[in-house]
This record gives C-alpha cells, structure tokens and sequence, in this order.
DNA sequence: CCAGAATGGATAGTGGTACTCGCTACTATC
DNA sequence: GATAGTAGCGAGTACCACTATCCATTCTGG
C-alpha cells in the first residue's frame, strides 16, 4: 500500500507518518523506484504502536526510538528488554543531592532488603523511588514511607501478574511488544484502577447522603 | 521575607517565582507597599508543592492551579476533593469513537460488577481503562483484559492504604494535601515498585548466569 | 541622606517538542 | 497527457515552561 492508505488505515496523517519516518520510528517502506515506496500491515502495526506509546504512555518521541529499537533488536534475554525499556519509559528528575537523601536511600534498600527482592539497589526505579520519598520528606510528608510495604506487596503481585502474560507470548517477537505494552499500558490500567479503587473505598468509609 | 529569600530558601528562581505568581500558583504575599510584598513559609511550602506537582506527577502548570485550587477551598466531603484531584492529574486522550469500544466498556463495566465496587462507570478512571483496553485492542493484545482482575486486587488494597494514609492526617487542611500528595507520589512510588517487583520476578523466573 | 541593590509588574524572548506546511521533482493512473 | 499522488526536505507553527530585560519604585548600608 501507499502512504495515503497507510495514513488512512491507521489514522495518522500523511505529514505525521513523514515525520515519524525522519526521526527513524516507522521504519521506511519497500521502494519500488526513487520516489516511491510501499507499506505494509507492519507499518500499519507499528503506527499503532507509537501512537499508543505517546497517547497513552506519554512518552516523547526520542524515547518511543529507544523503545522500538530494543524492540526491533530482539534479544531473547527478557532481562534485557525490560531493562531497556524501562528506562525509556522512566520520568527521570535531575537527581538532586538532598540532605535527607541519604535516609531515603536508607529507607529503600531496607525495604528491598525486608522484602527479600533479588533486584540492583541503583536501578533507576529505586532512584525514582528515593526521590519520591525526598519530595515528601521536604513536604513533610514523611509517613509516605509508611505506605511503601503495602504498596510493594501490591506491587508483587502485579509483578506476577506481568511476568505470567510475558509467558503468554506466542513468539520472541510477540514477547518483545508485550513487554513494552505491559509496561506502558499497565502502568495506566494501573493508575486507572487505582483511583476507581479509591473512589470505591471512600464510599465504603465515608458513604454520600 | 522577600521574593530573594523565598527563592534561596526554596530554590526556584526568582523568575519563576514570579511566573508561578502570575499563574496563579502561588497566591501574592502580604503588600508592605505598593511594590513590594512579603512571604512567609507557606510560600516555601507551596512552591514545593509545585515542584512536586510538576517534577515528580508531571502535572502542567494549568493542572496544578487547578488542583491548588482545591486544596485551597476546603470541603470536608473527601470524596469531592479526590474527584477533582484525579480529574486535573488525568492526562485525558481524546475519547475515540472506535468500533471495539464497546465491547471495551462492556468489559470494564463487568469487571467494576464483579469486584462489587461502588463507583460511578462513567467516571474518568473508567473512560481511561476503556481507552487502554481499546488501544490494546488494535495492537492485537485483547489478552491484557486478563490480567485486570488481578491488578484490581492489587488496587484495592492500594486503595485501603491510600485512605488509611489519609485518616492519618491531624488537620483537614492537612487532609487535602494528603490527598493530592497521596495521588500524585502514590502513583509515582507505585510504577518505580511495580518495576522493581518485575526485575525480581523476571530474575527469580529466568536467573541470569 | 543617598547610592546602589532589590522589588513588583509587565512584556518579550528562549528552547524544546511534536507536529504541519509548502515545495520540488518526480511517478502512477485514468 | 492531464491529474493526482509521492518522497524528501527545509521551514514554519503552536504550545509550554520558563527566562531575560526593563522600569519605576522602594529598601538598605554607610
């Protein structure tokens, strides 16, 4: 097919689908002379893909490329994959020297340790993790910290959860996209979830005349 | 004290103070004369709010007015505030009218059924985990509806402790706050775990050498 | 008391991101 | 052979979160 069609088809405009060719997320077409190219269904797919990587999982172009290079370079260590495309995906503030950060990292990796969890305590989620806890210290919210094990235990499960629909992929290929769409389309199922939760627990305790 | 002060105290510039003033994120000090006003330490507070607001949720600047706004008319009905929390830290992607959404929001309103939750199923969250399950959907991954119920599970023990977060608070203006600051560093504390938990569980299901 | 620093307020400019447009030199198709 | 479509490229747009500059006024240290 054309670009008009794959525009059409996928409902990304033509200008778009250009643009997402230059900056090397869509992958160029088949071509058939010096100025013509042909799509196909892939394209279609992979349009998909960025636009729910953006829409959804907020990401910004650059990182979509990160993503979909690992993604396209398929190595069959999952390990690997998630590594990757978790850190494209991370909102990473500037890691600020904070006075109290020394007891966030504290805090942390007691809370890693407790949990028993085999995971590298200078990942970039537990960085993210300290900075949080810097933000409600200095907010002075520092029982946050308190929330952290039910949260984990939450999030243990949840973990499961992910790994077992990894295992659920067909192919290497189709394992690949599901990490990706497990990360970015769990996360807002997950915060979705959350506040319907929320909003169900506030009725339970506090119930509306 | 003055605007320099404020700034060192806080660390946000001197010119984005006065940006965040002119946005109405931050409310003016108390006029000592026509051109000069001094703050106080809820002004260091506030601005750390936005920086958190900001930094940590990614909040534009137009969500954190209105959530501050919030926060700054007390209504003791929690679930009024959370509403209106949630809603200003929802990045909304435009409601698609996609053939699948149907079956989408047939799923979700299910699954609210089953969990016998008490909220309403057109609220935002609702709307959102629709879009989610239709974008799964034209990625050929209607599989992800499965794992929802066990993310709900997760949730609503997310959700108990969100809320016994809350009924901690000694104040109510405490309370608000808690609210904003329970949603916003939840959902950030929440991702940054769920991916430590996944790096666990990857490596407890496939050691690496 | 007065010079120089600081302040509030306003306007304009910057840098980054994600497109979007317009153009040219073609090619495909009716 | 007229018309429509295409690739590629540079420039332009819109929005956002600041950031810089200016000015009239006010504060402050000597």
């Amino acid at each position: 097919m054309r670009i008009a069609e794959l525009s059409r088809r996928s409902g990304v405009a033509v200008a778009t689908i250009k643009y997402y060719l230059r900056e090397g997320v869509l992958p160029p077409g088949e071509r058939t002379s010096p100025n013509q190219a042909s799509y196909d269904d892939t394209h279609v797919h992979r349009l998909r893909l960025v636009r729910a990587l953006v829409d959804v999982g907020g990401l910004p172009i650059a990182a979509v490329r990160d993503v979909l290079e690992t993604v396209d370079a398929p190595d069959p260590a999952v390990g690997k994959t998630l590594g990757t495309v978790q850190l494209a995906v991370f909102r990473s503030p500037p890691p600020t020297d904070d006075p109290a950060r020394a007891a966030a990292e504290e805090a942390v990796a007691t809370l890693i340790d407790t949990l028993g969890w085999n995971c590298p305590p200078d990942h970039p989620a537990a960085q993210a993790l300290v900075g949080v806890l810097v933000t409600a210290g200095s907010l002075g919210h520092e029982r946050l910290v308190e929330v952290l094990p039910r949260y984990a235990a939450a999030c243990a499960a949840v973990a499961e959860s992910d790994l077992d629909y990894l295992d659920g992929a067909a192919s290497l290929d189709e394992r690949l996209e599901s990490v990706v769409v497990g990360i970015v389309l769990g996360d807002s199922a997950l915060a979705a979830l959350r506040r319907l939760a929320q909003v169900n627990e506030a009725l339970k305790r506090y119930p509306e005349p």
